[in-house]
DNA sequence: ACAAAAGTGTTAACTTTACACCCATGT
DNA sequence: ACATGGGTGTAAAGTTAACACTTTTGT
């Protein structure tokens, strides 16, 4: 509508009285691209009286990661288009979605350092240089190799799986897989 | 009502549509304990369907910090009585209270070494042994004087004033402030 | 043999931990 | 002078940061 007209918005979706947000977001994701029950984090809410224009709606914000070079967009669902930006060139979005998105940001960059969410991007193996590309895309910097190995590993978040990828080129890579325990940090 | 009889509950209010979930949540506040805009932080939501029996009600967490010995309760408000709890011995509580809190205490702890919380508690001075102290009650733990004092000062949060405070008993302790301003920290 | 990418080790700086004695005040 | 609680230093262990060469594969 009039002053966002044309700009982008995240998807959602109004909660229904008897439905869990968990499914609510897990039907919005299955609209887009088409997966089930994709393990989703709660993050912050946003309650502002006029965030929408004069109807009062509350929004939560809730972050899954999916790999967005296997899974197609269904690009028009619902009368609207889908598209992939990348983290760091966020289009302009309608109402607050770009305080909302960068928020998201914050949080996503938290959880990559302190949880094990990547688990959800690669159930099976992986090989450390693709983790260290997903650190360096979400972190926005570059990583020293040997030191990302090392510090990494001592996080005991993974377990070597003996196997080696396939090389395309170069030599091939360990694979690794996270491990189902996590071991959580001393605060203080 | 009926399984719950007898049991503590988490303060909290329904929300009204023209309402911000803080001034909400500031308004239990000072029914309970007669203080006007306490700084709070917005937490987990609780939507499971049949969380508080037929109705759905979704439930957010706000953590705020105030100090029990100088507030005074309000014992009897809306017709159900007020008490404080330590952290480590909470009561059996109705609904899903039990685990709001067990969440809340999660959060706190993460509250309390990674942001600077405590300003809140301590708008102005205070000594670094009152600190420890309350580290100590919310972590559950023992900390070693000088080491507590040498990783708090690092994290960079505080100032010393130059004064002294006047002691009961025993030398008197420095007093600090807390920084305007929060550096944060690396993530990796 | 060369190109491409993965793997590895060392040193210096810094941080953390463990630990015990001295200092300032009131009585 | 003594009781009470606050302040401080040091050495060993562990962690982080900076840095370049070697290995494995495909062509």
């Amino acid at each position: 509508m009039d002053p966002y007209k044309g700009y982008w918005m995240l998807p959602g979706s109004i909660l229904r009285s008897d439905e869990l947000i968990e499914d609510n977001v897990n039907r919005v994701i299955y609209d887009r691209v088409g997966i089930k029950d994709l393990a989703v984090t709660q993050h912050h809410l946003f309650n502002k009286l006029d965030r929408m224009g004069k109807t009062r709606l509350i929004a939560i914000n809730y972050i899954g990661l999916v790999d967005s070079r296997t899974l197609v967009l269904k690009r028009e669902v619902r009368d609207y288009e889908s598209e992939w930006f990348s983290i760091n060139q966020i289009p302009k979005a309608s109402f607050d979605h770009n305080e909302i998105i960068n928020d998201a940001i914050v949080e996503l960059k938290d959880l990559l350092v302190n949880s094990n969410t990547l688990k959800s991007l690669y159930p099976s193996d992986f090989t450390l240089p693709e983790i260290q590309s997903i650190y360096e895309q979400i972190l926005n910097t570059k990583l020293d190799r040997r030191n990302f190995r090392k510090k990494f590993i001592k996080l005991d978040l993974i377990e070597d799986t003996g196997y080696m990828n396939d090389s395309l080129n170069g030599r091939p890579a360990k694979l690794y897989r996270f491990k189902e325990t996590i071991k959580e940090r001393d605060l203080f």
